[in-house]
DNA sequence: GTTTTCATGTAACCCGTTACATGATTCA
DNA sequence: TGAATCATGTAACGGGTTACATGAAAAC
């Protein structure tokens, strides 16, 4: 149980626990939210809201009395709300820290949500990826001594400009890391050693512009 | 017909174009050639092989006819090796140039293969793919001004790095696209105005060195 | 009053994955 | 001799897409 795992249940959960939504609402924000990594289809979204529903762990309400048309409610709007179920089952996603979190698929997802998410949960998340990336920055690296004379331009240039993109994420990661890194000692500075490691909501990131 | 898109049906014809191989080989090679950008088991390999096996594009061949081969030995059990058909089929997939691929899924092996696609269809693919890009930035921008305050700080970071990634593709297609237009240039110059369009093999890349 | 966007679905299909199963060869 | 790698498969499943279908509200 609890074992399917599914990127598109987590997100919709995910985005419901922020506040509650209909099916097209959530879709577009679906979709910006995690922009350039996935894009779901209402043909994915709907089963998935029936589903989750038919499990308890989101209820579907008929539209809100309108306050500025209080006659004659509207309902065709369907909004989901998450259940209690729903909050715990969430939170016991967001717990796991498995491969599935730090692969291409599901990290996206994941990260997104990092700020319902544990610390340490975080770290090896953010750790996990960081080496697989670095695995694949030696395959590619190793690709790229093997083959050197057998390959044309455009394969070579291929490999060049993925392992740049990989060598890419990783400093991100390992900046992120480091501002991770940061802010734990800070807290723990800041409350002296009384200080609780399950905090959530505590974001460290670089905190440049918008 | 040949409307059965399936990226790995492209790449295996397309490996096979360059030299037969056995299927563990086409696996370690599709898995090195593309990378990052998609990794196939043989749950989905040997199935693709018969399937092409079936539809005459390909044939398998059991071991080398001479057994006595002592160095360099690769005695292997089924070797694939491209039919006539198989050629034909291969380049009328090379051919086509629609959203397919330029989309995430296939844009990869279809610039993995372009030694072996004519000027213009890669030209178009580049560009359909750079457009594509340039919507995605446009919408990445759109929700950045749009949930300026709203969103945490995770989220927002997401949203950068997957902008500036994706800024960053663009800039790589600028590149590129510009190196064709030069060397497209070029060959018909060098030609006075008797150039043919469909000159294959020709790579016009920046040409660092390796 | 017509087009666009919002809004909700469904049924079929597809490509590939996961997990499993097996044996042959090479290397320590 | 036993472990690792090479090598070839198969059955079941799965998560998501595509294409289709429908209708109400808003915008023009």
């Amino acid at each position: 149980m609890s074992q399917r795992a599914g990127v598109l249940e987590l997100a919709v959960l995910g985005l419901l626990h922020e506040n509650p939504m209909h099916g097209y609402e959530l879709r577009k924000r679906l979709n910006s939210v995690l922009g350039a990594f996935r894009a779901f289809g209402y043909g994915s979204l709907y089963p998935c809201l029936k589903d989750l529903t038919a499990r308890g762990l989101i209820t579907e309400e008929s539209g809100p009395p309108d306050p500025a048309k209080p006659l004659a409610g509207r309902r065709s709007k369907i909004v989901y709300r998450l259940t209690a179920d729903g909050k715990e089952y969430l939170q016991e996603l967001l717990g796991q820290s498995g491969p599935a979190s730090w692969e291409d698929d599901g990290f996206g997802v994941r990260f997104a949500f990092f700020g319902l998410t544990r610390a340490d949960v975080r770290m090896r998340i953010l750790e996990g990826r960081r080496s697989r990336l670095e695995e694949r920055v030696e395959a590619f690296r190793a690709a790229l001594a093997r083959t050197r004379e057998r390959v044309d331009s455009y394969t070579l240039e291929l490999q060049k400009h993925g392992l740049e993109s990989v060598e890419r994420e990783v400093r991100w990661l390992n900046e992120l890391i480091a501002s991770e890194r940061r802010a734990d000692a800070e807290s723990a500075a800041e409350l002296g050693d009384a200080r609780e490691d399950g905090a959530q909501g505590r974001v460290g990131l670089p905190r440049r512009e918008i």
